[in-house]
DNA sequence: GTGTTTTGTTTAAACGTTTAAACATGCTAT
DNA sequence: ATAGCATGTTTAAACGTTTAAACAAAACAC
C-alpha cells in the first residue's frame, strides 16, 4: 500500500546483495545464531526501506497457517454476540491474529456452510457459538482434531471443548441476594422454552428457595415467546394477585426486565419500592429505572478471552489437552 | 473437513485420467465451448466424490483474490456498528464474500494499523468507518486506486467514495414533524462537539425552525460528554424554566434519549403528555416510555447494501466511477 | 491428398514464499 | 597438513493452483 509494485523477497535479496533464503530467515528470525548480524541489520533496513509486506498467500502456501480464525455467531446485529465478538477481536490481537466472522441466525445449515467456508478459507481455528442440533458437525471438527472451542453453549452429552458461561448460578445468586437481602415473597419472570440456558436459570432459582426453605408454587412464570410484552404484564398481574404482598422481582433476562419495568413504571407498582427488581444481563437501559437494578453480570470477558488463549495454545499445538469451562459469572449489586 | 489427507487437483486429474489443467479448467467452467462433456462430468463426478476443496492460498497466489474484504468500524460492541457489520455480511454472503473485522475505538493508529493489516492480508477491498483525522490514510487507498468505500462519515474536502446517513435530515425531519404536530416550544438536547454528525444535528434543527418562524434562543441544550447523565437533567430543566410551556423536547443521540427519559420518568415531568418526544436512532428502550416515542430511523441497510454493491463492482472491475451517497432515513412514526 | 480449422487435451511456467540440504570459508586441534 | 567443527550463505525444491502456449487428432475444405 505505497510502493507502486509490490516489493517480494527477491527485491529485497537484489538490493542487499544476498539470496533470497537468507532474507527469508532474517525476516522470521531464523537460524540467528549463524546469520552474520550485520547482515541481518543490513537485510532488515532493506525490507523496511522498501516497506516489504509479506504476501499472505505465498506465505500460507508454505506454512498452511493465515494467522485467521473464524468466529461464529448466533447474530452480529445481537449486543450479546456483538460484545463478545469484541472481546475475541482485542483478545485475538494479542497474538496477531485476524478474525473472519459470520452470523447463523441459529440455523445448522447457516453454521456447516460457516464451517465448510472458513476451513476451506483456511482458517487456523474456530469459536463457535453453536446452534441447536449441530453437534454433527461439532463432531466432525472433533474426530479431525481440527482446533475448535464452542462458546456460551454446549452439548452435555458430548466431549467437545467449551467455555460457557454457568446459567444456573446467574439465578441462582440473584435470589440468594434477594433472600439476603430478606426479602420472601419473590417472584421469577422467565420465557417458556426447553433451551438449557433457560433451564437452568430456572433451576437456579428453584434451588435457591428450596434452599431457604421457599416454596416456588406459582411464583415461576413462565412467558410464551411471541408474546412477551403482555406476556410479562399478565405475568406480574398474576403474580401480584397471588401475593399482594409480593417483595421482589427477578427476571431471566434483559427483555424480559425491559417489559416488566415498562409495565411496572406504568402502573404505578412500585412507588415506594417495595419490590426489589433484579435481572440476569446487563444493559444500558436499566439506568432509566428510578432505583438501581442489581444484576447478574455474564462472565464475557473472561469466556472470551479463555476461549482465544485455549485456541491459540492448540493451535501453537502446546497443549492438547481438551477444555471444558464453565465459568460463574459476577453480582452487581447495587 | 472430512477426507484424512487433503484431496488436491493431483488427485482428482490421477483419478479421472487426465491431467491438472483440464480439471481446474472444468471446475472453473473455463473453456466450456473446447472440453468434451462427458469428461467434464466424470471430473465434476470425481471432484464431488473425493469432496474437493481449492486450497485458498494457492489460487489466492496465482489469482491474487481473496474473496474476503475487510470491514474497519469504530467499535464492534456498539450496536450501531454491530448493526451495520451484520447487514454487510449478509450482502457479502450474496457475492460469496467473507468479512475479516476490526475496531478502531475512534483511533487513528488502531485504524492504519487495520488497512495495513488487511491488505496484507489481500483482502480485494475495504468498507470503511473512518475515525478523525484518518483523511490520509484513505488518501493512500485512493491513489493507489485500491477498492474502498466509506460508510457513515466522510470527509467533505476530498473526493472519496463514501455513502453515509444524512444526518442533517435527521433532526429536520423530526423537527418538521413536532411543527406539524402543534409544537411551538421546542427544546433540543444534542451533544456539544464539533463532530461533523452533531453539527448537522444540529443544524437540521435550527434550519427546520428557522423556516417555520421559530427563533432557536435558548432552545439548544449541548451537554459536554463526560457528563451527559447529570447534563442532561441540567438541560431539561433549563429548558423548563426558560420555556414554563415546553411541548415537546428532541434528542440528537440514543443515549441523551435514555437520560432524559429517566429524568422525565422520575420528576414525573410529562405525566399529562404535554411534552411530546422525538428522538434520532433506534432504541429497543423507547418502549420502556410510557408514550410512544416517534424517531428517526437511520437508512442502515441501504447504507451496507450500497456500499458493499459498488465495492464489489470495483473489484470485479465493471464500472471505475465514484460514489458518493448521502442517505435519507425515514421517520417511524409512533 | 494436402492444408486449414475445429475440437479436445497436455505441458510447463508462474505466483512468492519456506526450508532442508549443500556449499564455502575460516578456525581449531592434532 | 588435515580432519573436524563453527560460521555464514546459497541452491533448489516444494507448497497447490492458474493459464498461455503447445500439441494431437479429427473434421472440413478444396
Amino acid at each position: 500500500m505505497s510502493e507502486r509494485k509490490k516489493v517480494q523477497l527477491k527485491d529485497i535479496a537484489k538490493e542487499a546483495n544476498v539470496s533470497v533464503a537468507l532474507v527469508s530467515y532474517v525476516l522470521n528470525g531464523q537460524h540467528q545464531n549463524r546469520i552474520k548480524k550485520e547482515t541481518a541489520e543490513r537485510i532488515k533496513a532493506v525490507a523496511k526501506r522498501l516497506n516489504y509486506r509479506p504476501n499472505h498467500f505465498a506465505k500460507g502456501l508454505k506454512t498452511q497457517k493465515s494467522h485467521t480464525i473464524g468466529l461464529i455467531l448466533a447474530d452480529l446485529a445481537n449486543p450479546f454476540s456483538a460484545q463478545l465478538a469484541r472481546i475475541i477481536e482485542d483478545e485475538l490481537k494479542k497474538y496477531n491474529y485476524n478474525v473472519l466472522m459470520g452470523s447463523t441466525d441459529e440455523r445448522e445449515d447457516k453454521l456447516k456452510d460457516l464451517v465448510d467456508v472458513f476451513t476451506n478459507q483456511q482458517v487456523d481455528g474456530l469459536i463457535i457459538l453453536p446452534t441447536e442440533n449441530s453437534e454433527k458437525e461439532i463432531v466432525q471438527l472433533h474426530e479431525v482434531d481440527f482446533p475448535y472451542v464452542l462458546i456460551d453453549r454446549y452439548f452435555s452429552d458430548y466431549p467437545f471443548n467449551f467455555v460457557v458461561n454457568d446459567n444456573h448460578s446467574s439465578t441462582y445468586l440473584t435470589t440468594k441476594q434477594l433472600i439476603k437481602n430478606k426479602r420472601k415473597k419473590i417472584g421469577f419472570i422467565t420465557i417458556e422454552t426447553d433451551l438449557f440456558h433457560f433451564v437452568e436459570r430456572k433451576r437456579g432459582f428453584v434451588e435457591a428457595c428450596i434452599e431457604a426453605g421457599i416454596d416456588t408454587e406459582n411464583r415461576i412464570q413462565e412467558i410464551r415467546f411471541g408474546q412477551l410484552e403482555t406476556g410479562v404484564a399478565v405475568g406480574i398481574s398474576r403474580l401480584k394477585q397471588v401475593f399482594p404482598d409480593l417483595d421482589a422481582l427477578l427476571f431471566a433476562t434483559d427483555i424480559l426486565t425491559m417489559y416488566g419495568l415498562k409495565y411496572i413504571i406504568q402502573h404505578k407498582l412500585n412507588i415506594t419500592n417495595d419490590i426489589e427488581i433484579m435481572a440476569v444481563d446487563e444493559a444500558k437501559f436499566y439506568d432509566i429505572y428510578s432505583t438501581p437494578i442489581t444484576y447478574y453480570k455474564q462472565p464475557l470477558e473472561e469466556m472470551g478471552q479463555k476461549a482465544v488463549r485455549f485456541l491459540m495454545s492448540k493451535i501453537e499445538g502446546n497443549n492438547p489437552d481438551a477444555i471444558q469451562e464453565v465459568l460463574k459469572g459476577q453480582l452487581v449489586i447495587r
